[in-house]
DNA sequence: CTAATTTGACCGTT
DNA sequence: AACGGTCAAATTAG
């Protein structure tokens, strides 16, 4: 608890500096006659720190009030062994927790996972839905889910038995738009094609339906591992203009090469974030290749949710987390879009390579 | 024959 | 009791 205190209270700090620090910026760019799209950008990035700065300290003041005691969740393990030896059993969630724990202590739910991958995958045809994320997934389930339209489809990874490995994912076909799936991932790929993340079409050439190839990213939604979630639960990349076939955006990439690009260790960021570790890092995981091996229609060989837990793992409290994800997951509704980056490419770095080789289809 | 899918039962949470 | 998530037997596909 005093661990999480300790990390708000940076985190809050980091914000406030840092928009201090893009305002600086912004003051000496306002001596020079040039680039009003930087200006608009740095303007952007001093409004989302305020607006994070604040929802930390909102995010305090409502936890404090309704949850003055947490109940004890130890750290998550990453692999399903426990410290004593004593069997583990899935949460539900990806997650794992000790048999005895869950009898001896709190038996209350765990309303988050490890973390969790939301995106939104438009298809082309009324197919089954979008299931060539590069990942051998075996179906488990299917259930229709209360006001929905269509059944939510569970599905587990392929090696579950044979390699251990516990990610799963939810897809569910979106009532407004049944072209869209909602995909949730939960838990992370430890199989042999999770470490080979990096192309894995390459040694999965049974899966060639062809539909995929008109998939876009519509959004690319949250880490809900709490530490991010609370830091930048609205990270919302608002994709979703883009319905027109030009590339306005560095976050839409080639439809026709699978989202494969030729840019993919690409380290560049945008200069208002370079000297922000956290959102430097950000951008370049998500944003630039805004893909987990997951949900790798953008498919980017480095980038893995864990990079996000060695940002953030101090294992806090998960109270308010489903709180946080149920109001910001709506991609195109969410109410608090507050890291909204300069879509154009000019207004982020004209130097960006968008003629790199397979950028555009 | 093996692997994947389907689908009702079951279980934990709310 | 309702709901969402998973299990597992039966069925289907390769």
């Amino acid at each position: 608890m005093e661990n999480e205190c300790n990390w708000e209270h940076n985190t809050l700090i980091n914000e406030l500096i840092q928009g201090m620090d893009v305002a600086k910026r912004l003051k000496e760019d306002l001596r020079t006659p040039y680039s009003l799209g930087t200006r608009d950008s740095q303007m952007q990035m001093i409004l989302s720190s305020y607006e994070k700065a604040l929802q930390i300290l909102r995010c305090n003041e409502s936890t404090s009030k309704s949850q003055p005691v947490t109940p004890v969740i130890t750290s998550l393990p990453e692999s399903p062994v426990s410290t004593n030896g004593s069997p583990l059993s899935e949460d539900f969630d990806g997650t794992f927790q000790d048999h005895q724990e869950v009898k001896n202590k709190s038996k209350k739910r765990k309303v988050a996972p490890k973390w969790m991958d939301q995106i939104r995958v438009s298809c082309d045809s009324s197919l089954e839905g979008p299931n060539e994320d590069g990942y051998n997934w075996r179906k488990y389930g299917q259930k229709d889910i209360l006001g929905t339209k269509h059944p939510r489809s569970y599905y587990r990874c392929t090696f579950r038995n044979t390699q251990d490995c516990w990610a799963t994912k939810q897809v569910q076909r979106s009532d407004e738009d049944p072209t869209i799936f909602d995909i949730t991932y939960r838990g992370k790929h430890t199989c042999s094609q999770g470490n080979n993340a990096i192309e894995p079409y390459k040694s999965q050439e049974k899966q060639e339906k062809p539909h995929i190839h008109n998939n876009n990213i519509i959004h690319h939604a949250q880490q809900s591992q709490e530490s991010f979630t609370k830091f930048s639960n609205t990270l919302t990349v608002k994709t979703d203009n883009l319905g027109n076939e030009e590339m306005t955006c560095p976050f839409t990439f080639p439809s026709t090469s699978y989202g494969y690009t030729t840019q993919e260790n690409h380290s560049w960021v945008p200069p208002a974030l370079e000297n922000d570790s956290f959102l430097s890092s950000l951008f370049q995981t998500h944003l630039l290749s805004p893909a987990t091996p997951e949900s790798n229609y953008f498919s980017s060989p480095s980038f893995n949710m864990n990079d996000f837990d060695g940002f953030y793992n101090n294992p806090r409290s998960e109270s308010g987390i489903t709180e946080i994800i149920s109001t910001n997951t709506s991609v195109t509704n969410s109410p608090i879009p507050d890291f909204h980056f300069p879509l154009d490419p000019v207004e982020i770095d004209p130097n960006f390579p968008f003629n790199t080789p397979g950028f555009f289809s």
